[in-house]
DNA sequence: CCTGGCACTCCGCTGGCTGGAGTGCCAGTG
DNA sequence: CACTGGCACTCCAGCCAGCGGAGTGCCAGG
């Protein structure tokens, strides 16, 4: 049914409709790609292509715009992945290893992110769930207030402050501290439970219902936190998206206000290689006309979380999803060294 | 020059202004506002208004609209601070109760304070340089490697990871840990180099660099995360602003994502009383008809860090003026009892 | 199967017109 | 002297008609 020729005009509308933000028509895709067939052919190809659902027109006699299933056929069969040119990535390296510490990590991350595509990026923290215990560290606040602070192999840190059922000794804290640690140290949070279930035991009936409530409180603390940190940057650039504004840009602001559908976007945590969803893909009315490019990071082989870019259906895909490719690989890097 | 009825006639202005977001005329402000007075009385008056340049009209024979000077002589002198509601407050206090660590109370704070005002909200982290130390905790990660996490009397908790020069013992580690937060713990960030300064010398030559190391790293921290840390919501109200959008909201997103505009627009941290910032004295290109509110929070008497909204000139100033001290009021509770 | 030609459609822009809201000024009045 | 009603004037916003251009669909011919 597509020939190979409609295909190749299919991808020269997207690209001009990407470069200009206008409808293409038949004459102006003759001139600027080579296609070396007249503009009364390629209109033939566009009434296949629209009949097919791949383009439309706003309305009669004016150009072709690509549709959603356009897009996706672009981004399946039609463009790579552009890779950044050097300097580029000599650029993002360089900017991220300056980070200090994890926070500067993601947010150096998010701001290159958005600098390089132009659009809106957003970053997922490193997850606990899949993250490794590397210390915890109680501290005695007041004679009966404990806090405990729970450091994980990306360099996240968490803390919580608890109130204990008696007066608690130094030295039944460092006691406990040493055990805990001796359990959970370089474990999954996932497995810490059922590590230190029995940890109350081997202690005395008095000191029980302390040790009772740290430990709760460290459980509590793994369990809550798989709420996800996420951060965003580049909402100025949703400005580029037209100039029929405040209802397109209004409900896409809203959107990423909420944390839980930004976690949404980025995809499923499972899935690690690189994802584009499409429009009305996202299963969000207000970003019916918005693409998410993401792509999970790591410092190992698994993804410990993702990342992406949020922009116009009309978007370069090709040179976002390098970009994102790119920043992914790095934050990965930077990760594994620390 | 301005007698009573004059300013009655501003006050009516700015109300009826910032009600209707269009120009007002002087039939309109007779009929609404019971002055008892003519409209041409009011147009003499207006003129006169004017002419002081507290007012002005978008071109000859429209209503007028109260400039940034009118908006200023409203806020000192004709308004005061409209205080919330009873089920407001105990809104306030529900949902701040709620948090469980410092980021969940700031978390909480900036969208709360965004969902009262309907505008963009800004927080700042408590502070750091007017903290205390309530703790300092040294790690091994590796033979060589050390983390130092610090942790604030706000539960803000920061971490920084160092190579050290030589191999570090367990013994040396505990016995460096004891006598660092014997000298810092309760002390004010300022006062920690000169208190820590002479350390060094109670250890052996041999452990001396490690020693340097770490008190070296100790004092960077406190140094460098003088770099505050802000979070904002509710950019979505930006789009409230009116409907000549892009040219409008573009300068504000973009002012909004650095962080160094954002502290400067919470004022000076020295003053913890309420400053409204109105238009031109934002000293911001990008923000000449925004106006800020912004006030000091803290757990005591001293302002820790800042918080408030950001919205058009057009505001209510009353209502938000009273939404952002009710909240700094309550978020400086729930900081002084954790 | 491709191409050039042709008639048709429809958008977007321009320019002129009109109604309405609001002003400034002036003369009159308590 | 301060206020009021009346009046002429200004200017914007909205509406409508007309026009040019870009693009299409279709058809006949190579």
């Amino acid at each position: 049914m597509l020939d190979d020729r409609k295909l190749d005009v299919l991808r020269a509308i997207v690209q001009d409709y990407v470069a200009t933000h206008e409808p293409v028509g038949s004459k102006a895709l003759a001139e600027r790609h080579n296609l070396k067939v007249s503009p009364a052919t390629i209109r033939n190809d566009m009434a296949a292509l629209e009949e097919e659902g791949y383009i439309t027109q706003p309305h009669t006699s004016a150009g072709r715009v690509p549709t959603d299933k356009g897009y996706r056929l672009f981004v399946d069969r039609l463009a790579g992945i552009k890779p950044l040119s050097t300097p580029e990535r000599r650029a993002i390296q360089l900017f991220l290893d300056g980070a200090v510490d994890l926070d500067d990590v993601v947010g150096r991350t998010v701001r290159l992110l958005a600098q390089l595509t132009h659009q809106v990026a957003v970053v997922q923290y490193p997850s606990l769930t899949r993250s490794t215990i590397r210390h915890v560290e109680l501290l005695t606040l007041a004679p009966t207030r404990i806090m405990l602070v729970l450091i994980t192999n990306t360099g996240r840190v968490e803390q919580r402050v608890m109130d204990a059922p008696a007066p608690i000794g130094e030295n039944l804290l460092a006691d406990l501290r040493a055990r805990i640690n001796g359990k959970v140290v370089g474990k999954r949070f996932a497995d810490v439970a059922l590590l230190v279930q029995d940890l109350g035991e081997s202690f005395t009936a008095e000191e029980r219902p302390i040790v009772t409530t740290v430990l709760a409180t460290l459980l509590d603390t793994l369990v809550e936190q798989q709420e996800e940190r996420v951060v965003l940057a580049g909402t100025a650039n949703l400005t580029r998206f037209g100039t029929d504004f405040p209802m397109t840009i209004r409900p896409v602001l809203e959107a990423l206000e909420e944390h839980v559908v930004l976690l949404r976007l980025l995809g499923e945590a499972t899935e690690p290689a690189m994802v584009v969803r499409i429009g009305h893909e996202n299963m969000h009315e207000g970003l019916a006309s918005t693409s998410v490019v993401s792509v999970g990071y790591g410092s190992g082989d698994e993804a410990l979380a993702k990342l992406g870019v949020l922009g116009p259906t009309r978007m370069d895909y090709p040179g976002t999803m390098g970009a994102v490719r790119a920043v992914a690989r790095y934050v990965g890097q930077i990760l594994a060294e620390s």
